[in-house]
RNA sequence: AGGGGCGUAGCUCAGUGGUAGAGCAGCGGCCUUUUAAGCCGAAGGUCGUGGGUUCGAUCCCCACCGCCCCUACCA
């Protein structure tokens, strides 16, 4: 989105540069094509901070061009990337080198310089490996090691050598031959400390990417997770697919929505809070295995946990129940810390989360384990699941909160007793649950598509798992009843929340009334596994590009469709 | 949304009611096995933005912008 310049526009200031107000000429219709924040009022020349460096990298930039190089060249002819020179030819020692020579061509980001005067030591980036290189005047010639003293950290280069060991034993590309393949034209962070800045490395985290390798590492590991996931599921069966992210109908989920809208169609949409009765109306259309990896958009609070966009796994299986989908989880969380962390212990923060054991606690029983001491007596299950118990119990949590400076529930008298049981367990026992831990049978009030169970239709066939008092997965037994599930549709749309669908999705009630089979179905969030398996404490660390507010203050303008013509 | 914290050179950070400092990066010079290379020299700043108090504000006060933390919200 950085500026485009126009190339014969370039051409010709790389051609007749000498000073720099030569560049800043305005007024062409190529920059028409100038693509710039919508913040800024008008469309300025390419120029960023640190100007005077920036400056100075352009002068280089012609000079380069002067001596006959190419500035932004098509491709390089590598044979190796650094990481490969690293493990193929770590083992060798200098006689081996000198005796059996090993030629290599590889590309990199020149990130550290130590020039001599007439030799110079350089390191390069490439694949997230470091490899140096020796360059010196009388091998690679006077004209190759003028561009080599125009170059400038940050610079992508390609060089041609043998490898050798210098005298410290470091393995080292003689290089022979050199060439710039991209010319950086603004600085990398500082070399020793990086790019600290959060918020920095948040908006440019290409930066973030380049200079501080855990990050590059959360990353990659991210990709080896989603790779993992893929095969769980292909390997059972499963098919993935991919539903609508822009939905007509509010569904699948109790959130508030991103409203856009449709031109053509002249038609307001809702981005998808969750994919699920897409994915149920499938399994009914005879696809008895399905899963996507989706993101879904929620226009709630932002913490360490939250996101506005966010990435799931939701799966459904015909001919099981949530018992089986909780069999199924075990296996899942096991098999993805073994293979990522090489280990069903991984440490996170200052715990150790053992993916090998997994606890099972109805949500009844949880209230009742974690009851704070100080609200004593604590509950027991019979209290809990007897009409009004939850409400009784609420108020003494309530008594206990505001002695002790917690925040007691509001809306007591309003609530079910199904609301208060969900309520009393967010508050007493989910914080506590940092080994991965199943929460079974939750009260049917606050679960409108799953199935009941049999002996007690208070209760739903649904669990949560909580690891590091994070909810990870959210799993149940489908409601496949399409009488039982319009009435609780009808029940959401009736209590008219900002988070509740507006209108009973008909179409899905239809394709009930089709069949669908008894079905399992569950949600695993990504991000908040890709959090446990890379040790990081919170959701932006493991989202490329988190949401962040406009910089510069002013809100952005939505794109003039006019602006090219304006002048 | 409420409370608290932060914002100083491109980066990482010091600092003071009396016109601002270091290291790295950059610039000029020296240097043909260094790795935080070294040595010499010069430069670089509307101290987040806008108001106010003051003889004088980067510092004190107010508002705003952005980020972080806590609380609230959040299946």
């Amino acid at each position: 989105m950085s500026g485009i310049i126009p190339p014969v526009f370039a051409r010709g200031v790389f051609l007749t540069l000498v000073e720099a107000d030569r560049y800043t000429a305005r007024g062409s219709s190529n920059w028409r094509n100038c693509r710039r924040p919508a913040y800024r009022k008008e469309c300025d020349p390419l120029e960023f901070e640190p100007l005077d460096q920036f400056q100075q990298r352009r002068k280089k930039l012609s000079e380069i061009e002067a001596l006959g190089h190419s500035a932004y060249p098509r491709k390089f002819a590598w044979t190796h990337t650094a990481r490969q020179i690293g493990e193929q030819f770590e083992t060798r020692t200098a006689e081996q080198l000198t005796a059996d020579p090993v030629n290599v061509r590889v590309a990199g980001r020149i990130i550290a310089l130590r020039p001599h005067g007439k030799a110079a030591f350089a390191h390069v980036t490439g694949d997230g490996v470091r490899l140096q290189l020796y360059i010196k005047l009388d091998v690679v010639g006077e004209q190759a090691y003028q561009l080599f003293r125009l170059l400038d950290l940050g610079d992508i280069i390609g060089i041609s050598g043998h490898l050798f060991r210098t005298k410290t034993n470091e393995l080292t590309v003689w290089v022979e031959k050199l060439e710039l393949l991209s010319k950086a034209l603004l600085p990398l962070p500082e070399k020793w400390h990086g790019l600290a800045d959060v918020e920095q490395r948040f908006r440019r985290r290409y930066l973030d990417l380049i200079v501080n390798e855990r990050s590059r590492e959360i990353f990659i590991r991210r990709a080896q997770i989603i790779r993992e996931i893929r095969h769980f599921f292909d390997s059972r069966s499963y098919l993935e697919v991919e539903t609508p992210m822009m939905h007509p109908i509010l569904g699948g989920a109790t959130a508030r929505p991103f409203v856009t809208h449709h031109n053509t169609f002249d038609m307001d949409l809702y981005l998808r809070i969750a994919p699920e009765l897409y994915l149920k109306r499938l399994v009914v259309g005879g696809l008895d295995r399905v899963y996507e990896i989706n993101r879904n958009f929620r226009n709630e609070g932002i913490d360490a946990i939250h996101q506005p966009e966010f990435t799931m796994l939701e799966f459904y299986q015909a001919y099981s129940d949530y018992s089986e989908l909780m069999d199924l989880t075990e296996d899942f969380f096991r098999v993805l810390a073994e293979k990522i962390c090489g280990s069903t212990k991984v440490k996170f923060g200052d715990d150790e989360i053992d993916f090998g054991h997994f606890e099972r606690l109805t949500m009844r029983e949880a209230i009742c384990k974690f009851w704070p001491e100080a609200a004593a007596p604590a509950p027991n299950a019979s209290e809990l699941a007897a009409p009004g118990g939850p409400r009784t119990l609420a108020e003494r949590y309530n008594v206990f909160a505001r002695a002790h400076g917690l925040v007691p529930f509001a809306n007591v008298t309003k609530l079910s007793d199904g609301e208060l049981t969900g309520e009393l367990f967010e508050q007493v026992a989910e914080a506590h649950l940092v080994q991965p831990t199943f929460i079974y049978d939750f009260p049917t009030a606050i679960s409108p598509l799953s199935k009941q169970k049999p002996d007690d239709p208070s209760l739903t066939e649904r669990f949560e798992l909580f690891i590091a008092g994070m909810e990870l997965a959210n799993g149940f037994s489908e409601l496949n009843d399409p009488f039982d599930q319009e009435g609780r549709f009808r029940a959401q749309v009736e209590k008219g929340d900002p988070e509740s669908p507006k209108e009973v999705d008909t179409d899905y009630i239809r394709a009930l009334s089709h069949g669908l089979p008894p079905t399992a179905g569950e949600g695993v969030g990504i991000d908040r596994l890709v959090m446990l398996l890379t040790d990081s404490h919170a959701i932006r660390e493991v989202v490329l590009f988190p949401l962040l507010r406009t910089e510069g203050g002013e809100p952005a303008e939505p794109p003039a469709e006019t602006s090219g013509e304006a002048k």
